[in-house]
RNA sequence: UCCCCAGUAGCUCAGUUGGCAGAGCAGGUGACUGUUAAUCACCGGGUCGCAUGUUCGAGUCAUGCCUGGGGAGCCA
């Protein structure tokens, strides 16, 4: 068996009789005629059943089928102003393929988050979640093929790793044979500053785990994230490579998906078109001060939480870059600025309207000796950072690479309430199923 | 880990001062030749999250627990 035309193919067998393969989505019915509603992935259609033109048992099937019910339908692509996509199906025979063996539990009204995550797996059927999904997906091809017609290699980074770069408490612990502990990794970043000294330009895709305890729309303990890492590229390389890359994923998808955004997602795109390279660049110690001047608390070297992001952020249409944190806020490799050491050469990109920081990367540290002394500072076992370090012993170059996470630029892009929506099936503190 | 909110029919919710457990949707049976969340009539549907307590009497009040949601910190 396989499906003879698919629902978005319609126009093309205007007049003629056809088979679709669907599920049943809706139904009504006005005594001799009942409409069913058919879906079949690429799109949704109205069946139209007259009692004169199928078999008195089709007939009365058709006005008791279960929502959801698998189903052949026959009939005639007739042209229908009334039709939102210009087509019916004249119906003139039915096959069931399955009845539901139960009640479908997602109904046409109102349900509460907590339900619907229960039924995620069912609650993917739903147009609003087949639009996401299709953004989602549009948005990792526009990030594999920004990198990939730039000349940059996919390598992919390892998810067991050996022990805990950043403190143990954010990592999930695994039992790894007679070695003792391994960890889910929650970055390719080293592995990739090791494989740009091979290959020049690189990035890794794929999934990331942080056992954090956070509750918020913003986080999953499982999310997607691309990392590149370029040799020979400093901070103001990097930058631009991060807004060429958010302005082409988010033009990319805008261009792709603008009928679902708009009809489906009820996204102002208006939002979505201004977000043009270049990017406002401001320093951190600039952001502080935008910050102290809206009346909020805050001095040098606290970190920007939040509700100071947004703050910041609000202050532009389009996303703003953040440059020179102090150091002491930042991870162990980032390189100091050699014009203001209390400064590394880091840029976070905070997304307007609200999302947050969806990129977080910079320069890294590329003298041995000052990486030596980074990781002793920050109380790093030093064996588990000796093949790290001799990517630094053996031709050490400047090199820089940032983390972009898939899930908050989907929701960003989709104008989504929370980032659990934009992944098949979350992974959060409190759920691990479906 | 901390703060706030919620839990009543399959779903979304109402439930007055503590006094017989309710509605809409969904489901079932019918009516209707153009419905778009169709409409209309009738029918079935309950461990009021769990436990203890107060009371003649608890969905309602108190205490504890469980589950979920929102937010903070941290981060992408």
């Amino acid at each position: 068996m396989r499906p003879t035309v698919y629902i978005a193919d319609i126009a093309q067998h205007e007049g003629q009789e056809i088979t679709l393969h669907g599920w049943l989505y809706a139904r009504r019915s006005s005594g001799k005629l009942h409409f069913l509603q058919v879906r079949d992935g690429t799109g949704t259609i109205q069946c139209v059943v007259f009692k004169g033109n199928v078999t008195p048992e089709a007939f009365h099937e058709a006005d008791h089928l279960p929502q959801e019910s698998s189903l052949a339908v026959t009939g005639l692509v007739k042209k229908d102003a009334r039709s939102p996509i210009g087509f019916e199906l004249d119906v003139r025979s039915l096959a069931v393929v399955a009845r539901p063996a139960r009640e479908y539990p997602l109904g046409h009204k109102d349900h509460g988050v907590a339900f619907l995550m229960e039924q995620r797996h069912l609650w993917l059927r739903s147009q609003r979640q087949q639009a996401i999904l299709r953004v989602r997906h549009t948005v990792e091809k526009a990030i594999r093929d920004f990198f990939d017609q730039r000349g940059f290699t996919l390598v992919d980074a390892p998810i067991f790793t050996p022990s805990a770069c950043e403190g143990t408490s954010t990592l999930f612990e695994v039992p790894y044979f007679d070695l003792g502990k391994a960890y889910l990794t929650q970055s390719g970043q080293l592995y990739m500053e090791a494989a740009a000294m091979a290959l020049g330009k690189v990035y890794c895709f794929g999934p990331s785990f942080r056992a954090e305890k956070s509750k918020t729309r913003r986080h999953l303990t499982e999310f997607w994230m691309v990392e590149p890492e370029v040799a020979f590229m400093d901070l103001d390389g990097d930058m631009e490579l991060m807004e060429q890359l958010v302005e082409y994923v988010v033009q990319t998808a805008l261009e792709a998906h603008r009928r679902e955004l708009v009809s489906v997602l009820e996204r102002d795109v208006s939002k979505l078109e201004a977000v043009r390279a270049p990017f406002p660049r401001i320093t951190y110690t600039e952001a502080v001060e935008v910050i102290q001047r809206t009346g909020h608390p805050m001095k040098w070297g606290d970190d920007i939480g939040g509700d100071e992001e947004t703050l910041v952020a609000r202050q532009y249409d389009r996303p703003v870059m953040v440059h020179r944190y102090p150091s002491d806020l930042k991870a162990f490799y980032f390189k100091r600025d050699p014009a203001d050491a209390k400064v590394a050469l880091g840029c976070d990109v905070l997304a307007p309207e609200g999302y947050g920081e969806i990129i977080g990367g910079g320069q890294r540290e590329d003298d041995l000796a000052t990486l030596e002394a980074a990781i002793a500072r920050h109380d790093l076992p030093a064996e588990a950072f000796e093949w790290y370090l001799d990517v630094r012993r053996y031709g050490s170059v400047p090199h820089a690479g940032f983390g972009m996470g898939v899930e908050r630029c989907v929701a960003w892009i989709c104008g989504l309430h929370h980032v659990r929506e934009t992944i098949p099936f979350p992974r959060m503190m409190e759920r691990i199923t479906p």
